[in-house]
DNA sequence: AAGAATGTTACATG
DNA sequence: ACATGTAACATTCT
């Protein structure tokens, strides 16, 4: 259930597995529906014969580039995972999409819950045009943040999530950088001061940074876990500080994490840093 | 055994 | 148009 920082891990994989360079001699389809945009005869017309150029990353999106000039755009949603494993290896029942690369390797996608997507295009932007600025692949400026932060009116954690106000967040990382720049999910985004602004802006690099050099947040083992190429799994798990954190103390102030449902997903605080009425609790004023 | 799971989107309502 | 809430997608795990 890959966000910006296992995405990347799962691009850098790639490169160094030498993806680029590699020609698609056929394709396999064995779920229709994760092709988003092309029926799987086309698709496989299109595809194959042609060659990954570069493997690129914006927001969650894993990105080829083609020789035919045309794009194939990866979105691993919950469950995907990609693997390079030889042809001749027995196919996984979740294997829902095989590219045969010349050398004998396949590209594998493997995805239980069958949510992840593969579009292919002409134009990227067909696809991440909608999206908000990637805050590691583009300028992340504070300016510009605080200047989206404050055209809007809506409450912060689900405006974090939304990925057409900025590309790459998911639940782990922003459950994280709330808690780091000790702001309350709820907190509307409007309301926010200039310093809470800069703290969020600079939670937002280092829990990313953090995520990226761990490789990955891998939590539990199984199908409901982030894998990069070769079953290899990341370590941030052990670097968060609220996350699935529930009943545990707080490493700034030892109070006891809480969970709570923000916009229907799991939302993780520390009671004590992350308060939605601070005067209250500051004696009012 | 109901509920939750690291994601997105279509639809409804205010 | 914008904010928010709900259901749906599909499967596995707790």
């Amino acid at each position: 259930m890959p966000e910006l920082p296992e995405v990347e891990t799962v691009v850098r994989d790639l490169r160094r597995r030498k993806l680029a360079g590699r020609k698609i001699e056929a394709v396999r389809v064995y779920w229709p529906r994760t092709l988003a945009n092309l029926a799987p005869r086309r698709f496989c017309m299109l595809a194959s014969g042609s060659t990954v150029q570069a493997v690129e990353r914006y927001g969650k999106f894993i990105i080829l580039s083609l020789s035919n000039s045309r794009y194939l755009l990866i979105h691993l949603r919950m469950t995907g995972r990609l693997d390079l494993k030889p042809h001749a290896e027995l196919r996984d029942p979740h294997e829902h999409v095989v590219l045969c690369l010349d050398g004998g390797q396949d590209l594998r996608f493997r995805d239980t819950r069958k949510f992840g997507r593969f579009y292919l295009v002409r134009d990227p932007a067909e696809v991440t045009g909608k999206l908000g600025p990637d805050p590691v692949r583009d300028p992340f400026s504070l300016e510009m943040f605080r200047e989206r932060i404050v055209s809007r009116c809506r409450q912060i954690k689900p405006l974090l999530l939304d990925q057409s106000f900025l590309a790459g967040l998911g639940n782990i990382y922003v459950d994280e950088a709330l808690w780091e720049a000790g702001l309350h999910p709820l907190k509307r985004s409007d309301r926010l001061k200039q310093t809470e602004i800069e703290k969020l802006h600079r939670a937002i690099g280092t829990v990313l940074e953090a995520g990226i050099r761990n490789l990955g947040t891998s939590i539990g083992k199984s199908a409901v876990n982030f894998y990069s190429l070769g079953g290899r799994w990341g370590q941030n798990q052990d670097s968060l500080n609220v996350f699935r954190r529930t009943g545990r103390p707080c490493p700034r102030c030892r109070s006891r994490i809480i969970r709570l449902t923000v916009a229907q997903r799991s939302t993780h605080i520390c009671p004590q840093c992350q308060k939605l009425r601070q005067f209250l609790a500051e004696g009012g004023r």
